[in-house]
DNA sequence: GTCTATAAATCGATAGAC
DNA sequence: GTCTATCGATTTATAGAC
């Protein structure tokens, strides 16, 4: 267990230069919008140097995605972990919450992005995870009522923390704000 | 008042498919993902065809924006004739369910895509509706739990409609859902 | 790990015939 | 209203020096 400077993935540092680049020009101009030789000057470097830390613009895609989609799959392994399908779908929409306040440009482009959204239907460990995600959310029957409640929750935390109008507000005071809302919608309570 | 086609917009058939074409495949792949090649190619005709009906692409992002944004206007317009800012809110919110249920696709592109939003905030036109909206939906007083409710609203029914989960779902059934989960948000009821 | 240089494709946009 | 043909800029991606 070595100090890993910031995120707990087996990047380089200038891995996590690209990715970090690269997320904050996808939410501005969206990823079809964003060219490598942006990501590139907005480093400092050159395409050339992009090149040989993601062999194409996909592979670069693929890093987001797989950077944000560790920390939902580690918030819906611990809610699967839950006696109750009732905790476990609050444990799980807390870690949501606390995933899309603490990086909300992240969040926006993962869920926002048709490409993204496309990247992570295309592969099977993603549209796993998703999977899981909603299983949870729904907790028991699939019926209508159920499923636009699952919908609804899962828009509401990733569409709010980006909202023009809580731009300027800090971290705690809308997760709090947020979960209150949010628990007034659930069921048995 | 002559019988007009399909939107009451003062567009040509020619117009009319462009814009259509444009909206499908600016959700599948991203206002900056889709080219004009690409969109000529749906409709069937070459780029320079649709070179005569819209001068630029930044003048089709226009006219998709234009074509929603009416529908968000007459919303907020008919809000604010109400009596009471609870009434107003009400109004607006169900205006907006409406739009975002009977054009699921539409409301994707428009509130998602990031080159969208920046053509939302550069053209004053729009910005003023925006504002308009948001001032009915917060009501009174802005304080930090009425504008995180506010963006939840806004986010709700935009996000929501076009999830994975509900895509199956009829208008009505949809509408219907989306209303139940909301109204338990609102206060004073 | 970064650079220069360049290939091959595609982009937005225009000119002019029909 | 649609076409062919083309320009110039930009894109993804590669090769090879340092």
């Amino acid at each position: 267990m070595k100090a890993e400077p910031p995120q707990s993935t087996g990047n380089t540092a200038a891995q996590t230069r690209v990715i970090e680049a690269a997320v904050a020009l996808f939410g501005e101009h969206g990823i079809g919008g964003t060219s490598l030789q942006m990501i590139a000057d907005s480093i400092g470097v050159t395409k050339a140097a992009v090149y040989h830390q993601y062999k194409a613009k996909d592979a670069i895609i693929l890093a987001v995605a797989e950077a944000v989609m560790a920390g939902l799959e580690e918030g819906v392994t611990a809610a699967e972990g839950e006696r109750s399908r009732a905790r476990a779908r609050d444990v799980l929409i807390a870690h949501m919450i606390d995933l899309a306040v603490e990086r909300r440009e992240w969040a926006g482009v993962l869920q926002r992005d048709p490409i993204m959204l496309r990247c992570l239907q295309e592969h099977a460990r993603f549209r796993d995870v998703m999977k899981r995600v909603n299983r949870t959310l729904i907790g028991g029957a699939p019926d209508p009522r159920t499923r636009v409640l699952a919908a609804t929750l899962a828009a509401t935390i990733a569409g709010a923390v980006i909202h023009p109008l809580v731009a300027d507000l800090d971290d705690a005071t809308l997760r709090a704000e947020l979960w209150r809302h949010i628990r007034k919608m659930l069921p048995s309570r």
